[in-house]
DNA sequence: CTGTTAGCGCATTCAT
DNA sequence: ATGAATGCGCTAACAG
């Protein structure tokens, strides 16, 4: 491996001035600069970041964990969080949790053991509460995206969940729809937790009483199993007319759990969510959704990160909340009775 | 920051025996292991893997640059990836180039600064080739997905795509076309030529003439302009009863081409293409397809970086080259003419 | 079974 | 404008 001795051996001068040419740092005559960079050329030198690490006491690494890589919502959202990251010379580390906290758990491990300069994730619930302990215990900046800890004060940037809610149930009511089913993640989940209230006061508010055999509490990944919602569908009679799934993940698990059933969307049965589907799926988009912006989640959470890092030394400000707004756009898949 | 010799200290022991009760290494009385174990318990510490790899030469590091994010046929093979990655104790680093050279170059560095131990990479195009000369010049495995290289060679895990593109096209014969666009990626990716290859190879099998107009080259990335696709349909007399997409991405667009000249698929046009769709895409499958085992490429890729890296100072075994079978999946996208 | 010495590659003092 | 000494946190090699 070539270090930055070799160069200073080759090109007459000592380490610390190649250390200086690489940094850009102190007074350095043009001439020894340009015959030391023209020997790191011709060496192919490359800078060793964790020898640069262990002196500085930075990696300039960032870490990005999210419950689900297969959700159009999160890489939207990755996408976002690596732009920032990018443009302020920090690089990025994926991880993927499936909601599962082992495997929280174990990247948390990894980004303490990394070094990691800060992290960005989405919980997997309310659970994820001693990894975030554990997190503040070692002074690694963090961000929460999309879900907040009970228990834990921090930077966090949410989607604005029960007024989500709101707006889905009124666009159903105002279809003429009163019996409304809600298929929900995990209540461990502040935002599941925020989209069962908003439609719960949804409900209130248009003089509908809520109805607990309506709504089905399973998962927001991709492990929920279609017999569940299947078993569901079949105990409720009458069929509601119409569902509000609390993410795209879901909308699509109870379209396929209708069509094994025969039933259409909207003829037999009006169906809103929240996200939108893959960008593959929107070749004839036609849910109605709260659409949220999932980049903005990445690119403003990454923001507050940096902030957070570059005043790391200073008095700490005040932990911030931001509120995305919801976004309705209607679509086909409500039917108007 | 708490180290070992902290721990050393506070346990009355040397900092030598701190490290071999982390890494299990020598023989320690149980008795000081114990008490080792408790002070670090006691005082939170957390191996600092930096300097454990600064000393040792292996980060135990890998990454991942796979050329479109947001395309499920790359994050599920990143799920492989990661699957087989952490199975092995390593971890995994994702970068997203957008098949953009310079995202490229920026990741290539990164890995060389980082000293990842290996690199699992859709290569952007043929034009990747110096990224590869880079790794290769600084001893950094490296394994190939999806797409060669001409000019270097290297362990590689291949689709069948001429094989794909063959079957595509005899599909769509079988049921009447005779006259069969197509629309493809960039001719610098290998994939992409190959899927052209396979595709005039199965005219002539089928005495069709190629003809030149009905073959469009742009971008297998989601950065294709729609109005590229909808000139070309527009300059195409009569239009091609049928179409074979070169990737799941250039199926979309090409779809919404279609619809925006008022056309369906299929009563208007038959299309067929390479890889899945989303799975969101997927409540109601409709395209016929090559269905690549996304899943697969990233892992048994993975398990080839793996081999070289534990073998990377005995003799080299050859480069190995794994093609993927292509499996059609026949469904309700092409019409019996 | 345990401790000492040395060095991984680099940047921050302080000299000159 | 440049160099020498020192240490970041850890482990390999050797000594005991």
């Amino acid at each position: 491996m070539v270090t930055i001795y070799d160069i200073a051996e080759k090109a007459g001068v000592s380490a610390m001035t190649v250390s200086r040419v690489i940094n850009n740092a102190g007074r350095i005559s043009e001439k020894t600069r340009t015959k030391v960079k023209r020997v790191m050329d011709e060496l192919g030198y490359v800078p060793n970041q964790m020898a640069r690490s262990l002196v500085l006491q930075e990696t300039r690494l960032l870490f990005l964990m999210i419950t689900d890589i297969t959700n159009p919502f999160y890489t939207t959202l990755a996408r976002g969080a690596e732009d920032a990251a990018k443009k302020h010379g920090y690089r990025l580390l994926f991880g993927n949790t499936d909601e599962d906290l082992e495997k929280e758990n174990d990247y948390i491990d990894a980004v303490l053991k990394t070094r990691a300069d800060g992290v960005l994730l989405a919980p997997a619930g309310d659970a994820s509460l001693p990894h975030l302990e554990m997190l503040r215990r070692h002074r690694v900046p963090f961000v929460l995206l999309d879900r907040e800890v009970p228990g834990m004060d921090s930077d966090v940037v949410l989607g604005d969940s029960k007024e989500g809610a709101r707006q889905l149930v009124k666009q159903l009511v105002g279809g003429g729809h009163r019996r409304i089913a809600l298929i929900n993640g995990s209540r461990t989940i502040s935002s599941a937790r925020e989209r069962l209230e908003g439609y719960r006061e949804a409900l209130k508010l248009n003089d509908l009483t809520y109805d607990e055999a309506l709504v089905l509490e399973t998962s927001f990944g991709p492990r929920s199993d279609l017999t569940v919602i299947e078993a569901w569908l079949d105990r409720m009679r009458p069929l509601p007319t119409a569902f509000v799934a609390g993410n795209n993940v879901l909308a699509v698990e109870l379209m396929r759990a209708l069509r094994s059933r025969g039933l259409r969307v909207p003829e037999d049965a009006s169906l809103v969510c929240f996200d939108e589907l893959a960008s593959y799926a929107e070749m004839d988009p036609f849910l109605t959704v709260i659409s949220q912006q999932a980049y903005q989640f990445g690119y403003l959470g990454m923001q507050m990160l940096l902030d957070r890092i570059q005043s790391r030394d200073e008095q700490a400000p005040g932990w911030r909340k931001i509120v995305l707004p919801a976004e309705l756009i209607v679509r086909r898949s409500v039917r108007q009775l």
